[in-house]
DNA sequence: ACACGCGCCTGATCGC
DNA sequence: TGCGATCAGGCGCGTG
């Protein structure tokens, strides 16, 4: 599940890889990723030709130029672009390849299918003409102009347990479910806790925590959970230091207590309960009230 | 405006 | 051993 480190390390390595190439051909063998244009006929016709100047990243969006159009690119769940020659033996799962004019290619593969693509003009109207997702982005994270006081401010009249509006790529952009319970974990907050409860001071905590949480992880490469590796085929190396992510009935690495697993948001969600203390209010839960859908379930 | 549930999709794992 | 059910989850969308 590719969160910003990931896409930043593909970004490095695709960027390494593809810029100068010139792209001779597309094949779209599922229309689906292909979102814009709606005629993925167009779309491989529009890209013949073109030549990859740069690759850019905003949030866990890829920006691929390739003058006069940006290719916007997201991973979703398990998209993986990979470089091969033309002779190496295709992987299962590849939906778009771009065929270069030197023998190589660049290969999108996606077992889950929820990539998407779209090919926008450079100079098309900001933000009406992108992808919506793209063009509501919170601040980049790891960008000077976002300060412990903008993220006060993005939360503070919010009711939504703070794991939610983390996740929200409108708050900032870029955190998914790894890197929100590494930082909630690290700056000692409960995902539960109503985000409208944070104060200035734990803000401030929090936003550092989720520099340093995306810092380490880009620099390891990123986390290679379950399908991840970059452009090159490579493993990530945070896995190894991930908190709370996945140990779920392991030993806190900082009190001893054990990791619990929840859902909050819909997601799975890994605390420590004594790191992290749960929000006093419980939820009351009246009899004979429907039962919720995502209510705590068996852990 | 905001909160929240669902559908999308496949493969690994669970439970009987 | 077999096989259906469940889980994984980012995002777009519909509903309240």
């Amino acid at each position: 599940m590719p969160e910003l480190p990931e896409v930043e390390n593909v970004r490095r390595s695709l960027a390494q890889m593809v810029v100068g190439k010139i792209i001779a051909s597309v094949e779209v063998r599922l229309p689906r990723i292909i979102r814009t244009p709606e005629d993925t006929q167009r779309f491989a016709a529009e890209l013949a030709g073109c030549t990859i100047t740069s690759i850019e990243r905003r949030g866990k969006y890829l920006l691929i130029q390739v003058p006069p159009y940006t290719l916007v690119s997201h991973l979703r769940m398990e998209g993986q672009y990979r470089l091969a020659d033309e002779t190496e033996p295709e992987q299962p799962h590849t939906h778009v390849v771009f065929h270069f004019t030197d023998g190589t290619a660049l290969r999108y593969r996606d077992v889950r299918q929820f990539g998407t693509m779209d090919l926008i003009p450079r100079e098309a109207p900001w933000p009406e003409a992108w992808p919506q997702g793209l063009a509501a982005l919170g601040p980049e994270p790891l960008d000077a102009d976002f300060t412990p006081a903008d993220l006060y401010q993005r939360i503070h009249r919010r009711s939504a347990p703070i794991k939610a509006v983390l996740l929200d790529q409108t708050t900032v952009a870029g955190l998914g479910n790894i890197y929100v319970d590494e930082a909630l974990f690290a700056a000692g907050i409960h995902p539960e806790r109503p985000a409208s409860q944070i104060t200035r001071k734990q803000a401030s905590v929090l936003h550092a925590q989720i520099q340093d949480v995306l810092r380490r992880a880009i620099d390891a490469g990123g986390s290679s959970i379950k399908t991840y590796v970059n452009g090159y085929g490579r493993h990530g190396g945070f896995q190894m230091e991930l908190a709370v992510y996945g140990r779920a009935g392991e030993p806190c690495r900082v009190c001893g207590t054990a990791i619990e697993k929840l859902r909050v948001a819909g997601r799975g969600t890994h605390v420590c309960p004594r790191c992290q203390t749960r929000p006093r209010q419980q939820r009351a839960v009246k009899p004979g009230a429907p039962v919720r859908h995502t209510g705590g379930g068996a852990s």
